[in-house]
DNA sequence: TAACGGGTGCGTCACAAGCA
DNA sequence: TGCTTGTGACGCACCCGTTA
């Protein structure tokens, strides 16, 4: 069975500021039952309707809302995931700074205890 | 040169925790 | 209690080095 799912339409006309890479991923799809595509609106990424609860009759109507507030929630996440994914980078990266200056630290506590040995060892000759 | 595997980044889902 | 946000997990696409 074929996985349909493209990136939601891609317009991430936000910034987008890391370099993202030449593809858009595609996603998962494993789950056949949620995917409801939503019919192409012609919203600009991130471009909240608003619509009042109360206004909503129709199924149809209905189901818009229910579209928009998907869409509007991947939109959230999506930049969630972003930001959370650099934090993590980041976080990574200042461990692997501080595991730098400690194992230097190391080598010269080392190094200084062995000076401090031989000192040590030919004052008591 | 095609096939393959590892690394990386992305989007999405599910879920927990915090908040109003 | 419903909503929002942060994050782990998953699957996918792409890139790049290696090997037959």
């Amino acid at each position: 069975m074929q996985k349909t799912i493209m990136a939601v339409t891609g317009d991430e006309t936000d910034e987008d500021t890391e370099l993202a890479p030449s593809h858009m991923a595609a996603a998962t799809g494993d789950m056949p039952t949620y995917q409801i595509r939503a019919p192409p609106t012609s919203l600009p990424q991130g471009v909240v309707v608003a619509a009042s609860p109360g206004s909503l009759h129709s199924p149809q109507q209905l189901a818009e809302e229910a579209t928009r507030k998907r869409e509007l929630r991947l939109m959230k996440n999506r930049e969630a995931a972003r930001e959370c994914r650099r934090k993590k980078k980041e976080y990574v990266t200042c461990l692997e700074n501080r595991v730098a200056v400690l194992e230097k630290q190391n080598k010269t506590l080392i190094e200084e205890l062995k000076a401090l040995k031989d000192l040590y060892c030919h004052k008591a000759e």
